[in-house]
DNA sequence: GTCCAGGGAATCA
DNA sequence: TGATTCCATGGA
């Protein structure tokens, strides 16, 4: 395969920072001149900010370098405007939006994505990398590219005679069960992936992925949110997010206890149809400051 | 040793 | 419906 380049001149919202480390993506590792490196679907890039320009240089199995990254940073979406109308909600909105500034939210896979948030499951972001790196390096395709091997993330096919126990020693824990369950469940047509791509209905959809094995109602969100199904309306809940609506809005004394009904609502009636980019901006604002 | 992580499922009231 | 408890693993 034959190295391509592209170059993003003068982006308005682009920060590769805020983009790969805030919570959405965990194949994406900054290297040591500061540029970052992933792969996605069986493309591998690497982007380097050169003045106010980013320079992507990678390899592009299907079509352009250009077109893929178009449509996998979510470029067709006017984000200036999204933050125009959030930050005037509150300072708060205001704040944790100036500090994630940068951030878009990728249209990855869906299926990766599936797997992806199950293994999040009471996990932490370091550890969650780690297993998905050990899933592709074991069971995904190999593309060379600068003298590295990186993996593809390994397609339901890929996955078919996987056992638990190997799903086990990839360092999973509980959630082994799950991810075969899963597996199972979409290579036997039981969930079919491509209807949920067509389907305008939200709440059809999330009922769906509620299904599958391992996807609750938090991971169901991340999905919708995250992957191309792009639903922006969404509102992930998980413990920081419990944490920073409570310190905000509601300020219960334990906010273990805080009702997650309670959360859902106030986010719907200040976030709205934008809710999903509302929860990330506060999200990644309380988790690194 | 203890606590925690982008929670979910099983169980019980 | 709502609350409790258990579930591997690894880092702090």
């Amino acid at each position: 395969m034959k190295e391509q380049q592209y170059i993003l001149k003068k982006p308005e919202t682009f920060n590769l920072k805020d983009i790969f480390e805030c919570g959405q993506c965990f194949r994406w590792n900054e290297q040591e001149d500061g540029s970052y490196t992933g792969i996605w679907k069986e493309n591998v890039v690497n982007i380097k900010k050169e003045g106010q320009d980013y320079v992507f240089t990678g390899i592009c199995k299907n079509g352009n370098l250009e077109d893929e990254i178009h449509t996998y940073f979510d470029m067709d979406r006017n984000y200036e405007e999204i933050k125009e109308k959030l930050s005037h909600i509150d300072n708060y909105m205001k704040d944790s939006i100036q500090y994630g500034k940068g951030i878009r939210i990728l249209n990855q896979d869906l299926w990766e994505t599936i797997i992806s948030f199950i293994i999040s499951a009471n996990n932490n972001i370091p550890r969650i990398k780690g297993i998905i790196e050990r899933l592709s390096k074991a069971y995904g395709k190999p593309i060379e590219w600068n003298g590295k091997t990186y993996y593809t993330f390994p397609t339901p096919e890929e996955l078919k005679n996987v056992t638990v126990e190997q799903y086990r020693a990839l360092g999973l824990g509980f959630r082994d069960i799950r991810l075969y369950e899963t597996t199972k469940m979409i290579l036997e047509g039981k969930v079919n992936l491509k209807e949920l791509e067509e389907n305008p209905n939200t709440m059809e959809v999330r009922e769906t992925l509620l299904t599958l094995s391992g996807v609750g109602p938090k991971v169901a969100d991340c999905i919708l949110l995250f992957s191309d199904l792009k639903r922006l309306e969404v509102f992930p809940i998980d413990v920081w997010v419990r944490r920073v609506m409570n310190d905000l809005y509601i300020k219960n004394e334990d906010e273990t206890k805080v009702n997650k009904k309670q959360i859902e609502k106030i986010a719907k009636e200040k976030f709205g149809n934008l809710a999903g980019l509302a929860q990330q901006y506060l999200f990644y604002w309380r988790r690194e400051a």
